[in-house]
RNA sequence: GCCCUCGUGGUGAAAUUGGUAGACACAAAGGACUUAAAAUCCUUGCCCAUUUGGGAGUGCCAGUUCGAGUCUGGCCGAGGGCACCA
């Protein structure tokens, strides 16, 4: 018998795939389009199973679309700007366009041994200055629509690297490469402001029926809608009038204020820069650590300015005003009033400051006389008292009246705030998207000119310096316009999410000259039919994506689109269990073995071996499993099987040899099963014939619906189902040959989207054209049912019946059976429950 | 601290959305074929009973129902998100 070279067949197909164009995509009106996309990678250098499943799942898609008949655009490109190409520059010595190049030249190969369904013709890197340029043009777009706007805000600031650091690079308060304490440094930086379209993005999430709960609450968090009101209060100064704004949501909490507490940031706070108390206050308050985590444990310390501001409704009360570290600038009006005993945060910060702590909130059953407050607020809901007009309402009520009374005495309004900022855009790093900002004489921000464009990132840099390496390559950063003048270039780069935040729609014009994207192509391809990737983009990546097409679309007539991805699916990671040595160090999977006894020990000196929980693959783990090495031991058709069988494609899956190997074996059996039922000869028809035919109608009305919902695991299962029920007619000889083989095409068809390399093989000598099977819907319908008996709700039994076959029958022929006979005796029947087709359940009575 | 999701055999998991729990697969044990091994195929799968069968059973405790993995309430456990958001 003919073997099957995976190796031979796989190539085959590749290359067929490729010189064929099999997967490229044109722009066909008259076709319905289906635009699947998976997350775009950063271009590391080497696949790692994160994104073998990420692009299984999706070429799955994009193969089942295609048999389906759409014009499916299918395409890849690279998230290749960012800080590891500068890192792995200093250390290689190599320019992190040389090790981007080669990383994604290495990665797309590896990505054609998977098999996927890919349009290279469409392939885009974001560092290319074909794609960069449109995004400066973007840019100074959103600058003349106001969207982009320029603010002093803090960093981490390494001081021995001379360098912004991300969060993620700061540990322990620490730089991670300098390890040196990271300080507070205010730098002017450019902002998006998403804040402007808060209320559209929440507002829009509910009309993306197609994305998971989960996603959609996470980014409703994030934007963090409440309600509340502003109200003003009254310095207390003789001669002048000055108000201080607070933002709250409980202004039925009024008559329990006693103190006003206002954020370092607050402009109020600058009165006292001089001041000496105040600026060792200032570094009391830097020390805590950087992380929001920290921030948040952080003892609530205050500087009391002495200045004291007036009760709205009660003109004899003064509240002091402090200045606090745990109130924030960026959120309401970055003051608060202080409301110790209905706020945890207030209490801890008036017990430590000896302040009036008055409850005005009461539950409901409490006597107010013995309702105390000591180290616990009192947050939930309950009735008003020491409150004047607010006193016997509920808390709702008291909002609204509270509202109501500020609003009409003019003493501030009704407000709703986001907690939403603005995003922050600029990147002290030489590896990005150069802003497309010069600033003259004056330091006046200018866009640059269009017909200036692109502003191409210098080639010459030394890496090597500290800080960033634009600004220390005067050559570059003093320029002059066109008209003369001397000017100074912005030497920030941009956010990487900046790039991801449009290539969908690059996608759709990959090669334009002029513009990002064409008016024509988004008209047809956009929105994104299908997005996959990890959730851990929930947030930012997909947020920040909206936030970009409103940008596009806002005061732009022609740009008709605010939402990009249409559906959305985030898949599960690939966790794979974690060895360590005696010594505790971590141990590659490869570098262990089970011993004769079933234990695990190191191939070298085969010493003892702790095994770990299984965790998602990650290189400092060292569980990671080389996609590559699989690809060459197994194939890729296994490795795709594999990705989709073990589990739903939302949850993470485990990673096992055992399971790999499965998959590689019922590759085999399906290639040795094909050329059996090809050789078959001739019998005649048979009475099975019909129950084969049935069995693949149904499997075909499965799998087609299993992949709509993204039950790959369900559909791997119909499968082995369908083998099953083959391998059994073909031995027994049920089925006639022709039989065998009409149905037996539709099961390839059926495997092209999962094994895409075995299924074309298998096909191609049975019919060169491919397509996918429709099921008849009278053939799902059965002749016979079984009936299950119950007697008092417990399964005594079934029945083969008939389908619709009429109460009274199925009674006699159940008592008939032995089992349900012998609980029915010495018992009378009170009622029957029948459910047609299902079930009938004998109630009795001893 | 607040919010969300998930708990089903030794393992990964199915279950027509309230109707035969454990499909399908992995692992294990036993068997067949074989001189032997590999490969392949078959059987088994918790407790009681020799079989027909009976019982318990979907994290735990209650409830609704003829009937609950599925619905409701409470508890326990695991994972994730946010984190001084006034």
């Amino acid at each position: 018998m003919e073997r099957y070279n995976i190796k031979d067949v796989e190539k085959k197909w590749q290359n067929i795939w490729s010189s064929k164009k099999t997967d490229a995509s044109t722009l066909d009106k008259k076709r319905k389009k289906f635009y699947c996309l998976e997350m775009f990678p950063y271009p590391s250098g080497k696949i790692h199973m994160g994104h073998v499943r990420n692009y299984t799942i999706g070429d799955a898609l994009a193969r089942y679309k295609r048999l389906q008949g759409f014009n499916v655009l299918h395409p890849m490109g690279w998230d290749s700007f960012g800080l590891p190409a500068e890192n792995a520059a200093r250390e290689n010595n190599l320019h992190p366009k040389d090790w981007t190049k080669k990383n994604i030249e290495a990665m797309k190969r590896q990505l054609k041994l998977l098999g996927l369904s890919l349009d290279w013709d469409r392939e885009i890197s974001t560092c290319d200055p074909e794609y960069y340029k449109h995004q400066q043009e973007f840019f100074i777009e959103l600058f003349k629509k106001k969207l982009v706007y320029k603010k002093d805000t803090y960093v981490n600031w390494d001081p021995a690297e001379q360098t912004v650091l991300a969060n993620e690079q700061v540990i322990d308060g620490k730089g991670w490469r300098s390890g040196v304490a990271v300080e507070r440094k205010k730098l002017s930086q450019w902002f998006f402001n998403i804040k402007k379209f808060s209320q559209d993005l929440l507002n829009a999430l509910e009309k993306l029926k197609n994305w998971p709960d989960k996603v959609k609450l996470m980014q409703k968090n994030w934007i963090g809608k409440s309600f509340g009101c502003e109200i003003n209060f009254q310095i207390d100064k003789k001669n002048k009038k000055e108000k201080i704004k607070v933002f709250t949501t409980r202004p039925d909490t009024i008559f329990g204020a006693s103190f006003i507490a206002l954020s370092i940031d607050h402009p109020i706070a600058k009165n006292f820069e001089n001041n000496q108390d105040f600026i060792k206050f200032k570094l009391e308050c830097s020390k805590s650590g950087t992380t929001e985590e920290a921030l948040a444990v952080a003892e609530k310390i205050g500087f009391n300015t002495n200045l004291f501001a007036i009760h709205p409704f009660k003109e004899k009360i003064k509240l002091p005003i402090y200045i606090a570290n745990f109130v924030l600038m960026d959120y309401g009006t970055g003051a608060i009033f202080g409301c110790p005993a209905h706020d945890q945060r207030d209490l801890d910060f008036a017990n430590k400051y000896k302040l009036n702590v008055l409850p005005v909130v009461r539950p409901n059953e409490v006597d107010p006389k013995d309702f105390k407050i000591n180290n616990e607020a009192y947050t939930e809901d309950g009735i008003l008292f020491n409150s004047e007009f607010l006193n016997n309402l509920k808390v709702g009520k008291a909002i609204e009246k509270a509202i109501d009374v500020i609003a009409k005495k003019k003493l501030g309004e009704k407000k709703i705030t986001f907690r939403l900022k603005d995003w922050g855009v600029s990147r002290q790093r030489y590896w990005g998207c150069p802003i497309p900002i010069v600033y003259n004489n004056k330091g006046e921000a200018l866009p640059v000119k269009k017909k200036d464009l692109p502003i191409l990132l210098p080639d010459d840099v030394d890496l090597n310096v500290k800080g960033n390496p634009l600004e220390k390559h005067p050559k570059w950063k003093y320029t002059k316009l066109s008209s003369g003048e001397k000017v100074i270039r912005e030497t920030d780069t941009l956010d990487t999410f900046v790039d991801s935040s449009w290539y969908f729609l690059r996608f759709c014009s990959p090669k334009h000259k002029k513009y990002g994207y064409e008016i024509k192509d988004i008209n047809y391809w956009m929105p994104v039919d299908q997005y996959i990737g990890g959730v851990e983009h929930a947030i930012l990546h997909l947020l920040y994506s909206r936030f970009f097409m409103r940008a596009l679309a806002f005061k732009n007539k022609n740009f008709g689109y605010t939402e990009p991805f249409e559906s959305l699916f985030t898949q599960g990671m690939v966790c794979h269990e974690t060895y360590k040595n005696e010594k505790g160090q971590w141990l590659y999977p490869d570098e262990i073995e089970k011993n004769s006894e079933g234990y695990y020990v190191t191939k070298n000196d085969k010493k003892k071996v702790a095994v770990g929980p299984s965790e998602s693959m990650s290189k400092s783990k060292k569980n990671t499993i080389d996609p590559e090495e699989m690809i060459n031991m197994y194939g890729a058709d296994s490795i795709r099987w594999f990705m989709l069988s073990d589990s739903p494609p939302e949850r993470d899956v485990q990673w096992s040899q055992e399971g790999v190997s499965a998959a590689f074996k019922f590759i085999q059996k399906i290639w040795k099963l094909n050329n059996e039922i090809l050789n078959k000869k001739d019998t005649s028809s048979n009475s099975s014939d019909v129950v084969l035919k049935k069995a693949v109608n149904k499997t075909v009305y499965n799998v087609t619906k299993n992949l709509d919902n993204f039950q790959y695991n369900v559909v791997i299962a119909n499968i082995h189902e369908i083998y099953n029920l083959f391998h059994d007619h073909v031995v027994n000889n049920k089925t006639s040959s022709k039989t065998l083989k009409n149905e037996w095409e539709k099961i390839t068809m059926l495997l092209i989207p999962l094994t895409p390399h075995l299924a074309h093989e298998c096909c191609e000598k049975v019919n060169k054209k491919f397509y996918w099977p429709k099921y008849d819907p009278k053939m799902l319908k059965e002749e016979n049912c079984t009936i299950v008996i119950q007697v008092d709700g417990r399964k005594r039994g079934v029945l083969e019946m008939p389908v619709n076959s009429i109460e009274k029958s199925i009674v006699i022929k159940s008592k008939e059976i032995e089992n349900v006979a012998k609980h029915l005796e010495n018992s009378s029947i009170i009622k029957n429950v029948y459910i047609k087709n299902k079930l009938i359940n004998f109630i009795t009575k001893k």
